[in-house]
DNA sequence: TTAATATCCGAAAACGTTTTCGTTTTTTAA
DNA sequence: TTAAAAAACGAAAACGTTTTCGGATATTAA
């Protein structure tokens, strides 16, 4: 089964391959008969053209990178949701690869991409990534650049975020709201820029209603999962503070915490009130539904390639484009687990 | 910046292309001296070879294509991550589609693949697939192909699985031996064969220890997720059927199932007794813990990426390879939700 | 009719690599 | 010293497409 090449085409038909290249990508310098003629012959023959001979004419790929710290995320995985269909919708493909939350496989991926030529990428950083110059070097090859949920505020790039703070902060006076006096934060690691602001919302909620910040109601959930909410929750139980009222960096950690105090006795939200971030899509399941922030990850994706789609076309057209920010709307989801 | 390519180095060194091309590919005709040379003027210049060109010389591009219903699942996206990994390893990158269990969708998908000339392609079929031409048409264009999880048995390719008539025989036994007299079956939807033969397994079980199989008592969860779980039991309840266990298709369907039994005052696993099936990393964690039945995601996404690469490593050598069918093993996993 | 213009077509270069095969140079054997 | 063998190199073709630009043919105007 030999391979259908526009030189076959052009045999059959007596022509040259320049006429035929034409004619299938409409030229207003080939006739509508031999246009006609070249069309038939190429459906006639299932020709498909050759995307490695397109690639190195072009110099373009119609792929795009994506790296991420991790598939297996609800969050995550609806942030690929929404590139995927995105793309697929503007004719690119997608090429993931994860970071595990290591700095240095993510360098090796972005390496990778460079290498490959996509054209263009999308990134949400590791946690413990701080050294950026891997994605200056992005950047240095001209390759169009997206950064989405975790950021880096030195780089110059088109980002699509939410306001974690902000968020933080909603949720933090929600809970304030329903009566609680004595709040206490399960944060994410330590660098992570959303892990931050969050904390930083969480604060600012507390000093702007009047209520004391102690550094000592707050936990740290590494890896911001179940496992470390539960873990958190033990160890608040354990450190026998006054608490009425937790916010959890995430609905797992949360979900953790949860399933922990219940079997401690604790009532919620009469004893303890929860709440959670990002709007996990078990979370209205569980009892008692988890109250929390929605965090739009399919939207997110969505955006994101919309926004690398516009770089690379300004690319393409030679004009320069300044960085775009997109910051997401969130919302305070209000169910069970707060009164 | 302009691209360092390898008639840049030549020039620099005033030797042939070909040389150099042969020189940083370790040939046997080119001197020692020549080729400590070039790979010093290689690695000074960061010359990284173009894969445009590469793919189109070499007429292969490092890639997989990977099909499957949908990313945002947790049994799939664990199997994403075994593929994206042990595809990385052997330097492969991997393309995600998904068919949104769609068979035109799958369809297309299929062809974007063939048509981007991916060196193998991994697919979970669609629940509404049934006719295979498409699957068949990749074998026409000699490209390897390897099915897992929802897979045809009228397609002759390398395939990996889990006995699921086996392992919903293991469960619904399981369910018998802890003295459960009536048992429901949730099922998948009519056509995909894992869902046919999960419930093959349960009605197996059933005659196999002397309790009669009534139809009635089986519900069908078109998408397996939590939703057609909770609509499901309240079916259930609704008719009146007595019942006092559940064998769910998937762990997500057994958590509908049990958020709605819970409501209604049931107690698990006193009153009903419930099995799920995957091992949702969930499962764990909810209250009653549920019992199910182990089914490997990561595992079976690093086997397909392995038994894909024997294929196309084969197909490279010119030699012909039977289609291997891997079996991965399940296990019945006891919680609180059995007794 | 010729000249000018519009229309259509194709030769050829280019993209950067790999690989075949022939040529040159060096080494070894006689 | 010469012939044979081995080692090192390079010309050139090939992969299949896109695009420039010059040339041919057909059409219109004078």
């Amino acid at each position: 089964m030999k391979e259908v090449t526009l030189k076959q085409i052009a045999e059959n038909l007596g022509i040259s391959v320049t006429t035929v290249s034409k004619a299938l990508k409409d030229y207003p310098d080939v006739s509508k008969k031999t246009k006609a003629l070249v069309k038939e012959e190429a459906k006639k023959l299932q020709y498909k053209p050759n995307v490695f001979a397109v690639n190195l004419r072009t110099k373009e790929s119609k792929t795009v990178g994506l790296i991420i710290p991790e598939v297996v995320h609800h969050f995550f995985s609806s942030v690929i949701n929404g590139i995927i269909e995105e793309a697929e919708k503007k004719g690119y493909l997608v090429i993931i690869l994860q970071s595990n939350e290591s700095y240095k496989l993510e360098k090796k991926q972005v390496d990778l991409l460079i290498s490959k030529r996509v054209d263009g990428i999308m990134i949400s950083m590791a946690n413990n990534t701080v050294d950026i110059s891997h994605l200056q070097e992005i950047q240095e090859h001209e390759i169009p650049l997206v950064m989405f949920d975790k950021i880096s505020k030195l780089l110059k790039c088109s980002k699509i975020v939410i306001n974690d703070r902000q968020a933080a902060y909603d949720a933090t006076k929600h809970l304030i709201e329903c009566g609680c006096k004595n709040i206490v934060h399960f944060r994410g690691a330590l660098l992570p820029q959303n892990s931050i602001d969050r904390f930083l919302g969480y604060k600012k909620a507390l000093e702007d209603h009047g209520l004391p910040f102690d550094s000592s109601m707050v936990y740290i959930c590494e890896r911001v999962d179940y496992e470390d909410g539960v873990a958190a929750a033990k160890k608040m139980i354990q450190d026998g503070k006054k608490v009425d009222g937790i916010f959890a960096v995430t609905d797992m950690a949360a979900l953790g915490a949860m399933t922990v105090l219940k079997q401690h006795g604790y009532q919620i939200p009469n004893d303890i009130q929860i709440m959670g971030f990002s709007n996990w899509f078990l979370s209205q399941a569980i009892t008692p539904a988890l109250s929390t922030i929605n965090q739009p990850g399919y939207k997110m994706g969505k955006k994101a390639f919309k926004l690398l789609r516009k770089q690379m076309k300004a690319k393409k057209e030679g004009v320069v484009l300044e960085p775009e920010i997109k910051v997401l709307e969130t919302s305070v989801i209000k169910r069970d687990s707060t009164k």
